[in-house]
Order: C-alpha cells, then structure tokens, then sequence
DNA sequence: GGGGATCGTGTACATTTGTTCACAGGAATG
DNA sequence: CATTCCTGTGAACAAATGTACACGATCCCC
C-alpha cells in the first residue's frame, strides 16, 4: 500500500514530495502523481466545515428578486476550464440535495447538464433519469440524453431511459409519427410525471446550444422575428416566457413548455453573458423554480 | 466567514490562492495565510483512508525482536524541525491509543514528551497527569513536568499534579527531606499507581538531556564509571537495565526505577543514534513495554 | 517477429505555494 | 502626547508542486 503511505507521510506528517520520495526510494515525480490518486480515489479526504455557502448573500438576493425556491453560485474564474468544473460541481450539489431516493428527474439535453453528470458523485439512491427530448446525431461529447441519462443512472445506481427519437425531425408530420410510437410516448409520459427537470437555459445569439447550431441562420431568423428570446430543454419561448409556436417547434420531439412548466422541482443551469436575457425571462416568468448559476451570471443578474 | 469561503473554494473548486485574492478582492497572500490557519484550526479537516500503519513491518519487527507490547515509528527526515514534529505527533497518536478515560499517567521529565504534549490531539477522556519527577530550574521550553502534566490535562480535560520539589537537590539529605514532605509523597504514590508511564530515554554522551546537561563533567565520569548506559525519567540504569546507585541517584527526588517499572504500560520515547546503546538496554531488560521512535533508529535497533 | 498503440516513467520547465522581511497602523504604556 | 510594542499586511524571494514532453518498455494485433 504504497499509495498510503505517501498519502499519509505527506497529509499527517506533512513531508514534501521529495522527503517522501528519498525515505521511499522512489522519484518524487511518482510521489505526486500517487498523492494525485490518493485524491482522486478518495484514499484521502479533504472536508471543509462551512455550513454556508460561498456566496449566501447573492443566493439569497437572487432567490428574493425573481422569486426562485432556491440558488446556488459557483465561483467565477478567468481559467474557463476550471470555471467550468467549478460550475457543474455546483450543479451536481444542487442536483443531489434536490434528490430523493426513487425520484424521477426529467433531464433536458444540453452541455451544461452532461458536464453536471460528470461531476455528479456516486450516491445509491436508485432513481430514474428520464430524457424530456430526442438526440441529437453527431455529437462529439457524450452530451445526448440517453448517455447523459446512462451516466447519470450509473452514478446513483439507478434506471436511464431512451427516447428513441431525434431532438429536431425532418418535418412536422415526421415529429407527430415520433410522438405516436408507443415507445417514445411511453417516455415522454414518465418525464411529464417527474419530480424534478434538470435542464440547460439556452440563449439565441448564433452558434448558442445544441439546437440552435444545428439550425441554419434562416430558420433563426425565424426564430427572433417570432419572439424568441432563449430556449429551456429545446422549446424556444418569448419574452413573456411563453411558447414559440411555429414551424421549428413543431418539429422537436419532446415535452412541451406548458408540460415542462408543470414539474414541480425545475433546476436551470445556465451561465455567461450570452444567456442573460433568456434568463432573465426564465427566472422571472417563473420556467424554473431552481437556478445553478456563477458568481458573474448572478451579479449581472441582480444589476439588471 | 471569509476563511470557509476561501477554504472551500481552494479544495472544493480547486482555484489556486491567486484566483481566489482576485474574486474575493484580498491579496494572494491572505488567501494563502487564511488556508494555513483553516486547517490548523479545523475548519479543513484531512482524512487517510487507510489502516495500516507507515512502517509496518519495521513495527512488527522490533516488538518481536525485544518483545515489546507495541512499537510506534514515525518517518526520519533530513529536516530535523521537521523530523521533530512528526515524530511528536506519533507520539502522541500512540499515547492516545494507550489512554482510557480517567486513566492516571505518570510523566518523565523529557524534551521528546514535552513535544508530544504539543501535538497531542484535544480529546476530553479526563484523565490524571502526574510527574515521576521534581523539576528543573531554568528550563527554557515549557519543558517542566509540571508544565508538561498542565499542557496534556488542558488537552483532555484533565487533571494535572504539581510536584513541589527539585528534580535534583542538593544533597542526599535534601531529596530526602523533600521525600518526606506530604505534598511530595502524595504525589509520587499517585504516579506509583499510574497505568501508564510516557518518559523518554536518555542516553551517557555529553550534554544529552535535561539531567546529564545540568551535571558537571566530574559526575558524568562517575555514572560511566559506575556503569550507567542511559536514564529513564531521572534514573540512570547500567547495562544489565538495573539501577545505578550513587551519589547523584540518592539526590534525585522522584520514583525509583523499580517503581517505574511497576507501571503496567512504560511508553519510552526517543531516537537517534546517540541514544541507541541506552535504548538497546531499556528495551531488552524490559524497562519499557511500548516505544515510540523514528525509521532510522528502528532500522539501527534492528540491524544491531 | 515487426509495427503500433499504450502505459508508466523521469526530465525540464512553468506554475503555484510558502516564507522572510520590512513597513504601517493601532493599542498599551510611559 | 510621545514611545514602544504589537499585530497584521504585502513585496520579493525561495521552495515546493504540477505539467508537457519525450523516452523506453510492454502488450497486442497483424
């Protein structure tokens, strides 16, 4: 167990890499990538006693302003790649302490929502994690609902389910032959019936979301000149937080806005300039009840 | 609470100190004095997950080799301050381990139990705190039996004894008298009965511990003379691990070395090469039954 | 048995962390 | 009111830690 051993000579003891290393005989190189482990493995564990968080005073403020149950605020940092670790580890807290065992959890398909999967930490608590919508082919990381689900279930050692249907379809008509597979239906009727909905909070500028940048400029167009100002979980909705009705949302295979609405626990994730005005709207119309944001997104938030 | 902020956002979120100063508008400095002071005040608490022992094997082998109860070995490191305080917080662990609530401990005077008194943990198991020994005029470091019995009873709410008396007087005569004093006496028949004696041991080189160092020369040479290889609390032992009478051992007021003996666990506590001869002898005619001491005096103990 | 991927390793460097020092403000003391 | 002694602060430096890269071994597949 040479992992705890170094483990313990340099947390307990409080030796260097190098004492380590020469008492051990082994490089000192290999002593921080084993103290690396020891971390990751959870060999060692670091718990900080503060029962409030980081930034209480804007959750708190937050919450009041838009009326939201309840905040949380991850920290803003100019290294984008820790930012946004930061921010699903956040999200991943907010997730787990909305939890219950056996709940149901609507996910909506989005970037933000995988990275939370990412980080989220190993709890049995056996629930079900149910996509609100179709994938999206072509996806590079693991961001579509099914595997989101997978890694959601495998954590928490619960159920996944697949919507066996694509986010976006050919048509109309092709949406509505979607809808009516009993297997897609079956689904789409257990993620109206969740608990809690996880989803992304899109905005509209170009190349924002999954959605969107699988959409031409054309069809945004669209979009805006119908009032569309950010989207939840792949419905669009307008500055009074109501639906986009048109030729785009007739096309998506999934929970409507007004079903979506209806769910009780609705946890936003959404942070970064891009998306303020969508929630803006989402918060205030009351879209979710529950916001994950970062320390920026909530300032600039409160100003506006 | 800017240090639970600070604690949390360094090892939840991972930010470095820097990152920290700029979103909480202090200096990288402070971050970094306000971390130090989260985990020494326990506000970051780091665990090992791990069972077994840092040198296990060389543990196993010295209690067989001298059939010892239990040994203790704390990592040698070139950097002595450092080197110091682990070997102190193994130390105490030990005593730790050996102590039953109410227990009644007897302490020798000893630089090496004097810092275990610092590192050890603040556990309330009320136990008694008494010296073997009188004390010594001119300590600098807290060093002092009584001071020694104070700082562990204030560490576990406690009791601590005071022996009103020298550790050396200044003549068989006194120690006599000082024998005869009630105070003196109650005293010693408490540590007499004491479960647990933690004491260091002394090695015959020049200027080694608190009573040789207090000496002149000429006795020095007297003890050699008259055989002594070390001393345990006060009381000088010859290579059969009997005691040394004499001029010096009859002024010496505290517990004889039989009546240290009678003491069901004698944790001895010490390291370095200067002390290996005087260890030899306390371990293998049984003076002490568990040791505390370091990787490298355990590799000599055993290589010898 | 050769080619190629993969893993573990250490070197050299970049970054982060900790420490020393000198200074400034504020409380205690003359 | 001046002086002294704190305590807390940051700048500059020293030390420790982490990372990118390159090398060699091993395993696997062809």
């Amino acid at each position: 167990m040479l992992l705890g051993r170094v483990a313990r000579m340099y947390y307990e003891h409080g030796l260097t890499h190098q004492e380590i290393a020469d008492t051990l005989g082994v490089s000192r190189i290999r002593v921080t990538r084993l103290l690396a482990e020891a971390r990751e493995t959870g060999v060692v564990e670091i718990i900080v006693h503060v029962e409030e968080s980081l930034f209480a005073d804007d959750e708190r403020d937050l919450a009041a302003a838009f009326g939201l149950r309840q905040v949380w605020i991850s920290p803003s940092v100019a290294d984008e790649q820790k930012a946004a670790r930061a921010f699903a580890s956040v999200g991943a807290e907010a997730l787990a302490a909305k939890l219950e065992p056996d709940a149901v959890v609507a996910l909506g398909l989005s970037t933000a929502v995988a990275l939370v999967a990412e980080e989220f930490p190993d709890h049995p608590l056996a629930a079900s994690f149910v996509p609100v919508a179709g994938s999206v082919s072509g996806l590079v990381n693991g961001a579509n609902p099914h595997e989101l689900a997978l890694a959601f279930a495998r954590r928490t050692n619960g159920r996944a389910f697949h919507l066996p249907a694509p986010l976006l379809a050919a048509s109309p008509e092709a949406a509505a032959a979607s809808l009516a597979d009993p297997g897609v239906r079956e689904v789409l009727e257990l993620a109206a019936r969740a608990d809690t909905l996880v989803a992304g909070i899109g905005g509209t500028a170009r190349g924002q979301g999954l959605l969107l940048s699988s959409l031409g400029d054309a069809e945004r167009e669209r979009l805006l000149a119908d009032g569309a100002v950010g989207d939840l979980a792949g419905r669009f909705f307008d500055a009074d937080g109501d639906a986009v009705h048109g030729a785009l949302d007739a096309r998506v295979v999934g929970l409507g806005l007004d079903e979506l609405r209806a769910i009780p626990n609705r946890l936003g994730i959404a942070r970064g300039e891009t998306k303020l005005a969508a929630l803006r709207t989402a918060l205030s119309s009351g879209l979710v009840n529950l916001l994950v944001t970062d320390s920026d997104t909530a300032r600039a938030l409160l100003a506006g």
